[in-house]
DNA sequence: TGCCTGACGGAAC
DNA sequence: AGTTCCGCCAGGC
């Protein structure tokens, strides 16, 4: 029985990490993958951010974490077709007063959250 | 068991 | 300043 379909503990607590993170994230601002693996010490890449974005979704009962505030490094909304329509995550955006354009958020840095800034 | 891909990012060219 | 390459680490096939 070496396959664990449950995460390790190490991974449960780095995803709660990123949640918690995210979950910061002020309405109307939007941050990065790398800015939380930056903020979080950056030992793992910002992919794995990213990993812990979709152990996030599925429960949705976790629904608290605002997946949709987290863009990548330009602004791009790369995890649009990780939501249940593939224009859940612009809309949540613009909801909150975020202007997306072709699947980028304009003024992007301006309203880039960084936690390792904001949060210190 | 091994190769490819991916909600990324930064260095190199 | 734009494009390509490579590293990160886990999962799928």
């Amino acid at each position: 029985m070496k396959t664990p379909k449950e995460p390790t503990e190490k991974q449960r607590n780095f995803f709660e990490d990123v949640h918690e993170v995210v979950r910061l994230v002020p309405p109307g601002r939007v941050t990065t993958y790398g800015a939380i693996a930056h903020y979080l010490g950056a030992r793992h890449g910002a992919r794995m951010v990213g990993w812990a974005m979709i152990a996030s979704n599925p429960a949705l009962g976790l629904h608290a974490v605002p997946a949709h505030r987290v863009v990548n490094r330009n602004g791009l909304l790369t995890g649009r077709h990780h939501f249940a329509t593939p224009t859940a995550m612009q809309e949540a955006l613009e909801e909150e007063g975020v202007r997306v354009e072709n699947d980028e958020v304009q003024e992007f840095k301006r309203l880039f959250w960084d936690p390792s800034i904001e949060l210190m």
